[in-house]
DNA sequence: AACTATTTTATACCTGTAGTCCAATAAATG
DNA sequence: CATTTATTGGACTACAGGTATAAAATAGTT
C-alpha cells in the first residue's frame, strides 16, 4: 500500500478512535496527516470509503489474530475459541469501532454502501463462529449451530454492552464469553431455528473447501491471477506460476516455496492486492504447521 | 401538549421513518409541518431533541401498548409475556426507529445526551423483562433473572437482526421470541454472572413496592405534587389534593376518583406533565381492574 | 541533466447543513 | 381595546463534504 495512502489511514484512524466518525472532518484528518484535500480525495472518494478501508484493515487483523491463536492447537479446544471470539471486541474496542459493527441497523440511507460492508462482515462473522461451534462441540451440534451461534453472539454483545453502560469495566470480555458459553452447552434436541442454508452465501470457502488449506492456497493464488497479470510485474508474474505449479505438483518443495512466498509478499507490497498477499502467506504458514 | 410541538413532532416522526434520521434536514421538518423556524426552536433546542421527544412518545406507546395486553390476565401467562416483549420490536418497527435503540454503542460525542437517553431506556428495558422473566417462569428464578434477560434479549436482537439481514422477512417476531424462550428455559441451576444489584439504580419502582398498584399511583401523584403547584392551576391542585387524600383514606371512592382523575388528565392537557397524567389514568385504570 | 508523467499542494468554490438572531406580523388573552 | 405571547420568514454565521484547478514538487526514463 502507498506510504501516503498509509499515512492517511493512520491519521484517520486515530481520530475516528478518539472523536468518533461523524464528528470527525475531513479538515481534521488533513492538518493530522499532513496532507492536502487534493490527495485525500486522490485515494478515496469520500470519507466513508476511508472507513471502509480502516475496517477491512481491521479485519484482516482479526483473523491473522484468529489464526495465529489457533496454530498448533487442535480445533476442538474452548480456551482458544473463547480467544478468538475475545480477539474481535479486543481489536474493536482497540479501535472503538465496535459501535459501528453493532449499529448497522440504521435506517439512514445515507451510508448505504457501509451498511452493507458492514452487514456483509457480520454475518460471516456468525457463519464463522457456527463452524467454530460445530468444531469445538461436536459435529452431533451441526443442525443447530446457527441457533447456537447468534445465541451465543447475541448474548455477549448485550452483556458486554450492558455492563459497559453499567460501568463494571473489571469484566473481561473472555468472562462474558464463557458465560454464554455455557448458555449454548446447557441446551439442545430442539428443532433447529436457523436453518444451515440461510447463510450459504456468507459461508466461507474454508467450509465447502473442507479445511483443506492447500486447496485454499490454490484458490488464492487462482484467484488472484488476473490481478497478478494486470500488474506486468515480470517476476512476480513467474513467482504466481511458480508457486501454482509447485502446488498442483505431488511433492512441493515447500522450503524452496517459503523463500519465493516472501518474494513475492514483497513484490506485491505498495499493489493492492498487498492484502492478498499477506493472506497467502498466512495460508502457508499454515500449510507448514500441518506438514510437519 | 401543545398542538404546534404536536404537529412538529407528528412531521418529524414521519420523516425519521422514511428517510432516516441524518438524512432528515430540519428544513424538510418545517416544510412537511408547514411551520417556520423560529417555531422549531421555540419548541425544541436541536434536531436530537425532537428525536428524543419521539423516542420519549413511543416509550410511552410500548409502556400503554403492555398494560394493556397484560389486563385481566395471570402475570404468569408466557404468551402475554411474548406479546409484551413483541410489543417494542413492532412499535419500534413501526416507527423504524429500532436503529437507534440499538445503535447506543455510537463513540461519536455529537449526540451524548441521545445516548444516554437510549442507554437509560435500554437498561429498563432489562429490569423490565427480568422482572417479568421471574414473573411467568417463577420465583425461583430470581437470582439468575438477570443472566436470563440478557441472553433472552441478545438473541432475540440478534436472530431478529440476522434474519432481516438474510432478507427472511416472513419470519414473525413473535417465532423468534419464542425460540429465544425456548433456550433459557432450557438453562439453570448456575451460578449467576450479572447481579441483580448492579440493576438497583434502573429497576422501575414497581418492583420495590412489590408491585402495589395503589403504592405507585400514590408515589406517581406525589412525585407530581411540585410540578402541580408550579403550575398555579387552582382546580388542578385542588384534584391532586383530593386524591391523594382518597389513596390515604382506607375505603377510596373510586367512583368519585375515576370522574376526578379524569378532570385531571383534561386539567393536565397542554401542560409539559400531560405524559404524567396519562401514566396516572393507566396506573387508575388498572387499580379498578384489581379491587373488582 | 533534461524531459515527461504523475503526485501533491493550496486555494477558491459549490451546495447543503444546524443553529442564531431579529424585526415584523398574527393570535390569544385579560 | 391593549398587552402579552406565539409565529413568521429571512438574513446570517460557521462549518460540513466534496469538486475543480493551476501551480509546484516529486519520481521515472532516456
Amino acid at each position: 500500500m502507498n506510504k501516503k495512502k498509509q499515512q492517511i489511514i493512520g491519521a484517520a484512524q486515530i481520530l475516528f478512535i478518539k472523536k468518533g466518525f461523524s464528528v470527525t472532518s475531513i479538515q481534521d484528518i488533513l492538518d493530522a496527516a499532513n496532507i492536502s484535500k487534493g490527495t485525500f480525495y486522490n485515494y478515496f472518494s469520500s470519507k466513508t470509503e476511508c472507513l471502509m478501508a480502516i475496517l477491512s484493515f481491521i479485519k484482516d487483523e482479526v483473523i491473522y489474530n484468529r489464526q495465529q491463536l489457533s496454530l498448533g492447537k487442535p480445533a476442538s479446544d474452548k480456551h482458544v475459541f473463547v480467544k478468538q471470539v475475545a480477539a474481535r471486541f479486543h481489536i474493536d474496542k482497540k479501535h472503538n469501532l465496535m459501535a459501528l459493527f453493532a449499529s448497522l441497523t440504521s435506517t439512514d440511507t445515507a451510508h448505504q454502501e457501509l451498511k452493507e460492508f458492514l452487514n456483509q462482515q457480520y454475518l460471516k462473522e456468525v457463519c464463522w463462529m457456527a463452524e467454530r461451534i460445530c468444531e469445538v462441540f461436536g459435529e452431533e451440534r451441526r443442525k443447530q449451530s446457527y441457533d447456537d451461534a447468534v445465541t451465543c453472539f447475541g448474548t455477549i454483545h448485550l452483556t458486554s454492552k450492558v455492563l459497559m453502560d453499567l460501568g463494571k469495566t473489571e469484566v473481561l470480555i473472555e468472562e462474558t464469553i464463557y458465560f454464554s458459553l455455557r448458555k449454548i452447552e446447557q441446551t439442545g434436541g430442539q428443532q433447529p431455528f436457523l436453518k444451515e442454508d440461510y447463510f450459504l452465501p456468507y459461508q466461507q470457502k474454508k467450509n465447502t473447501e473442507d479445511r483443506n488449506i492447500k486447496k485454499q492456497l490454490q484458490q488464492a493464488l487462482t484467484d488472484l491471477d488476473a490481478n497478478v497479470k494486470k500488474l506486468q510485474n515480470k517476476k512476480l508474474t513467474y513467482y504466481q506460476q511458480f508457486l501454482l505449479e509447485q502446488l498442483n505438483s505431488d511433492n512441493p518443495d515447500l522450503f524452496l516455496m517459503e523463500s519465493v512466498i516472501s518474494s513475492y509478499q514483497n513484490a506485491v507490497q505498495d499493489t493492492d492486492i498487498e492484502d492478498k498477499g499477506r493472506y497467502i502467506q498466512i495460508l502457508f504458514m499454515q500449510l507448514l504447521e500441518e506438514e510437519k
